[in-house]
DNA sequence: TTGAAAGCGCTAACAG
DNA sequence: CTGTTAGCGCTTTCAA
């Protein structure tokens, strides 16, 4: 007896194609893949059967045949995945859907649970996905670097720790970015510039300070106003206070991200002072408060669809076994708006 | 000849695992699959073969035998996808994801293609998915509805045309809730309660405004002051000015999203007034913006997270056959923070 | 309770 | 260029 689908519909089949068609199932096959060595006629016969009858192939037959699956995986550690909204990964996520939408893989999205480890990687490494992206906020953990001797794997930002130089990933210019702000901001004018890093353990939290250091260091301008915050607006805020506290007066601000430029504006306006009047304040990532924040926000715009788009293209090219740079630099752009 | 599989290794199959534990492939398979009349000893074994293995069962294999995937597709329009990183998708893609990794179903996101819809149907039709999750950005589009009886769809958010009563949804009390946050806005001591309402064409749209105009109502207050904006901060802006315009003096403002509500304050601010002196804010959906505005944005929490989540679940139980309620309705809460 | 056997729908040598 | 022939790894009757 066979079984029927859920639904209790039956599907068209490759042989049924090939009986309509009179040709052999080989053929048909042949049709659907593209094979070049097959009569126009044929192909046209064919094409019309497929059509009459609607078939679509079968991935799962397919994939057990051709011991291809044409998956992707875009990992995603529940920690992640928790934050509130992060914009940041969701655009990064939208840029690898997109992109993988124009190809003829498939989009598997899976929470990395952390108590349960094995349980994704055994997924992985279960013959279940051609390849995988894995996302993680800012952190460059590069925890699943080991299984990338055993499937193509491509990272979203620079590893934490650079020894490991046998991963692939996709970063963006922060430390340039972080550099060419600085340099904005002392164009306009400025010479007491403070800055709120990121997290020193996250690389862009480190590639952000380095950025705006080097810019104040080749203008011989003090680079002491540092204080650190985590990326969140809270911690933005607090840092922010902990700099007005210092007693230092001083007219710039570079915030490590747009979050912690929204806390610092906050802080900014409880305390009676104009932005740019009295501090000019430029962020990093041109997030969605940027555009929203009131002055508007002059930042540096971080490509993350492009980064998720990317990243899937040099997966897919890792895939199918082109030759790929085992980094990707994305370029980053000012954008000019109010604040500074 | 075989081929291997990409990586040029050969993964344990249940065949391996039979031999080892030496007992029949289909013992394997009753083991793997929980099936409840087998020996507990002979469960033993063969789990401990499994372990010393590191066996894990191929999908396609499994999909292609039992005639299902245990795929689960979350479908979003191109169109929404390329908002830019709208944070309410987001909520519900992470809540979708989340409530599904803890079931044995994958999920498949997809960006449906609107120049080429085939696409999408062919593949939702074409028995690669068990069950599809359809979102689109506030828009009630069920246009995927007539899929419905051939494949379990659950669509986020009402029909816009409330014919359409075979559909599964998952929604969110809009009137409620907007109808509340207006409530409190009156219960703050304003009597002249304008409203930035959303595009009239979909349904939180409509929904929201019914709730300000039935809380309104209720307090025997004047519902004239109404503005159309389309959820976007510029929008917001543009409708805050228009209200302005009308020489009509009010106190507060019920603005239907968080965004639109964005582009009023600083609407407000440049008019030199103030939030809430002059004029208390409401919003709806409480994003990222509500909660690092200046002040920060009173507004009606929408639970977009567990949204998603009870979308996958209702879908799961429909894909296995349970019972499920047509509509499921999600509540939200007010939260209050400095703006009213 | 377990095993044997027959496919699920497709791809991929190999022949012709 | 096309057809024949084996499977891919698993589930599922049916018999034992």
């Amino acid at each position: 007896m066979v079984t029927d689908n859920p639904r209790g519909e039956r599907m068209p089949t490759l042989e049924m194609v090939a009986a309509r068609a009179g040709v052999s199932r080989a053929t048909v096959s042949r049709v659907v893949n593209d094979s070049p060595k097959v009569t126009p006629e044929v192909v046209q016969i064919v094409n019309d059967a497929i059509a009459a009858l609607n078939y679509v192939p079968n991935r799962a037959a397919r994939s057990l045949a051709s011991r291809r699956t044409q998956v992707i995986a875009l990992v995603v550690p529940e920690s992640t995945a928790r934050l509130f909204a992060d914009p940041f990964l969701a655009s990064i996520v939208q840029g690898v859907a997109l992109r993988l939408s124009e190809t003829d893989y498939t989009l598997n999205m899976l929470i990395a649970s952390e108590s349960r480890p094995e349980k994704t990687r055994r997924y992985l490494m279960g013959g279940n996905v051609d390849g995988a992206i894995v996302v993680s906020h800012h952190r460059g953990d590069h925890s699943y670097a080991h299984l990338g001797q055993a499937l193509p794997i491509v990272f979203g930002g620079r590893p934490l720790n650079d020894l490991d130089d046998e991963s692939y990933f996709v970063d963006v210019e922060n430390e340039l970015g972080a550099q060419r702000i600085t340099d904005y901001l002392i164009a306009s004018g400025r010479k007491r510039i403070a800055t709120i890093a990121g997290p020193q353990d996250m690389p862009p939290g480190v590639d952000r300070l380095a950025g705006w250091r080097s810019a104040m260091r080749a203008n011989a301008l003090d680079d002491s106003l540092i204080e650190i915050g985590d990326f969140s607006p809270a911690s933005g805020a607090e840092a922010m206070r902990r700099l007005l506290d210092r007693g230092e007066p001083f007219d710039g601000l570079f915030a490590a991200n747009d979050q912690m430029a929204a806390g610092a504006y906050s802080v900014i306006h409880e305390a009676g002072l104009t932005i740019p009047g009295d501090i000019a304040v430029g962020g990093f990532d041109d997030d969605y408060y940027a555009a929203t924040s009131t002055p508007g926000l002059t930042t540096v715009h971080q490509p993350s669809s492009r980064l998720g788009g990317t990243m899937a293209e040099v997966l897919v090219k890792l895939i199918e076994g082109e030759e790929v740079e085992r980094v990707t630099m994305m370029p980053t752009e000012l954008v000019v708006r109010n604040s500074i």
